[in-house]
RNA sequence: CGGGGCAUAGCGCAGUCUGGUAGCGCACCUGGUUUGGGACCAGGGGGUCGCAAGUUCGAAUCUUGCUGCCCCGACCA
């Protein structure tokens, strides 16, 4: 893409009403757009992050063996009456009515929909175990929403809703979406933390939050530093397969937030120096609520036995745009956001310092060309603005590589690649330029791909 | 929902107390000089001063009502 011919509005100053660095950079780089509080406009850049972040999710759902759908952001009202959800919710549900009166919602949770669409369909537990999932907006009419899309009214989830005959079955599924999302967040470039959550009424074991350690979280937790190291699980675990073990090994340590916090147990389990007290940033939350809604809403199978009985069921939710924002809390410094490879709007950010001159132009026009034809993703700044603001501009949108050609180099025949992250640079010989970036986004992007 | 604050050009702000031609920096447009970490000179465009009533010869400024937004607390992916 070129950068004359693009759609990026960024600031130099910030906005008033940003707090939180994410927020603030999210703004600068001219990745969203307040168009009321709570709710956001995606722009271009933002948008490719946001459709980024939705893949990496999404392959890792499809690959643990769960199935994608699209459910309606507005949902009747009479679906929720079945459930008893429809007094339950209060305000945070933004009611509507349609042109007959009839009372709607704008959803904001899936879980009595999805249980409409299985009992619509399924009937023996042959079927079972079936996960579906879907990537949707969801409106929560919070009382105060803040920090950007860290915590907005609408904002992007991915759902997922797990159907087995028994508990047992259930927490299979479970485990494949506690494995699936470790997965997620280190495919996200981050150390995501399973901690202990409020499992609400049906209580037991089985709910977890996925928590990201930040300064700007909005929790305490406190964990064992040995998950830190955990490795995550292989791209080729079996989800067929007894994960518990695995899922086990997790929960072995101590891993709490504030509410479920046992100052007690973390003295006596968790030797001093492996103690960490951190803020948290939720960013996926998985729970077991067995027939909560399977039962009064007449969702049943047949068992081997014959006999009908309501399904248990799981839901399993991450925020994709709470994690655009999550990703820069990680991620960033002084001069701008950091992607990781995985989620990086562009993968190179091609610098041209001196349009017009025609040597710099061609050599850029050349390089832009065999990059985008070796698949690599370039944002070239052909624009004809100063040295200083294309550099400024390029750290804080954040790209991995910032290709630099100007002529100075090119005299010597050379160019010039920065490594974002680690702010290095290094001259490479302009000859066989693109194949040596190209490699460089590779390895990038291998880091990765666990 | 309780408490606090803000609303003046795309962004950041001054002007409001003490009523009298709506300003500054950045950004934008034109021309020129520049060009490896947010250049310089000259010229220029852009505002129902959040909305509505009121007071006044005259309101960004005073009064009243409304709306929007932000922050702190309680609640949530």
């Amino acid at each position: 893409m070129r950068l004359s011919r693009y759609f990026l509005p960024t600031l130099r100053e910030t906005p008033a009403e940003a707090e939180i660095v994410s927020h603030r950079l999210m703004l600068r780089a001219g990745m969203i757009r307040q168009e009321s509080a709570g709710i956001y406009a995606w722009m271009p850049l933002g948008l490719k992050v946001l459709r980024k972040i939705e893949q990496v999710v999404r392959e890792e759902q499809n690959r643990s063996g769960a199935i994608e759908l699209l459910m309606p952001t507005i949902q009747s009202a009479e679906l929720w009456r079945e459930s008893g959800r429809y007094d339950d919710y209060g305000k945070e549900m933004l009611r509507i009515q349609d042109r007959h009166e009839r009372d709607m919602l704008f959803g904001p949770t899936n879980e009595e929909m999805i249980t409409e669409i299985f009992r619509a369909s399924i009937r023996s537990y042959r079927d079972l175990p079936l996960n579906l999932y879907h990537i949707q907006w969801k409106f929560r009419d919070e009382v105060r929403p803040r920090f950007g899309v860290m915590r907005s009214r609408e904002f992007l989830m991915k759902d997922a809703y797990s159907f087995d005959l028994d508990k047992e079955g259930a927490r299979a599924s479970y485990n494949k979406m506690f494995v699936a999302y470790l997965r997620t967040f280190k495919r996200l470039g981050l150390t995501a933390i399973p901690m202990k959550a409020e499992s609400g009424p049906i209580g037991g074991d089985m709910s977890h939050e996925f928590i990201i350690l930040a300064d700007t979280g909005e929790s305490e937790v406190f964990c064992d530093n040995s998950l830190l190291g955990l490795p995550t699980p292989a791209r080729d675990v079996d989800f067929n397969s007894d994960l518990s073990p695995m899922v086990d090994n997790w929960l072995s340590y101590y891993a709490a937030t504030s509410e479920m916090h046992e100052a007690d147990r973390f003295a006596a389990e968790v030797p001093d120096e492996r103690r960490v007290t951190a803020r948290g940033i939720e960013v996926g939350h998985i729970f077991y609520f067995g027939t909560k809604y399977s039962a009064p809403m007449g969702a049943k199978v047949a068992g081997p036995d014959g006999e009908e009985k309501p399904v248990h069921m799981g839901s399993y939710g991450i925020g994709p745009t709470r994690l655009a924002a999550a990703i820069i809390e990680a991620s960033h410094d002084d001069n701008g956001i950091i992607w990781p490879a995985s989620v990086a709007p562009f993968d190179v950010g091609l610098i041209n310092l001196r349009t017009g001159d025609e040597a710099t132009d061609s050599a850029c026009s050349k390089l832009y060309a065999e990059l985008e034809s070796d698949g690599v993703e370039v944002l070239y700044d052909d624009t004809d603005g100063r040295a200083g603001a294309k550099f400024a501009n390029m750290d804080l949108i954040g790209l991995p590589l910032q290709v630099v050609v100007g002529p100075k180099g090119l005299a010597e025949n050379t160019i010039e690649v920065k490594t974002r992250n680690s702010g290095e640079r290094k001259s490479i010989p302009l000859q066989g330029a693109a194949e040596a970036i190209a490699a460089m986004v590779a390895e990038g992007k291998q880091s990765l791909d666990v």
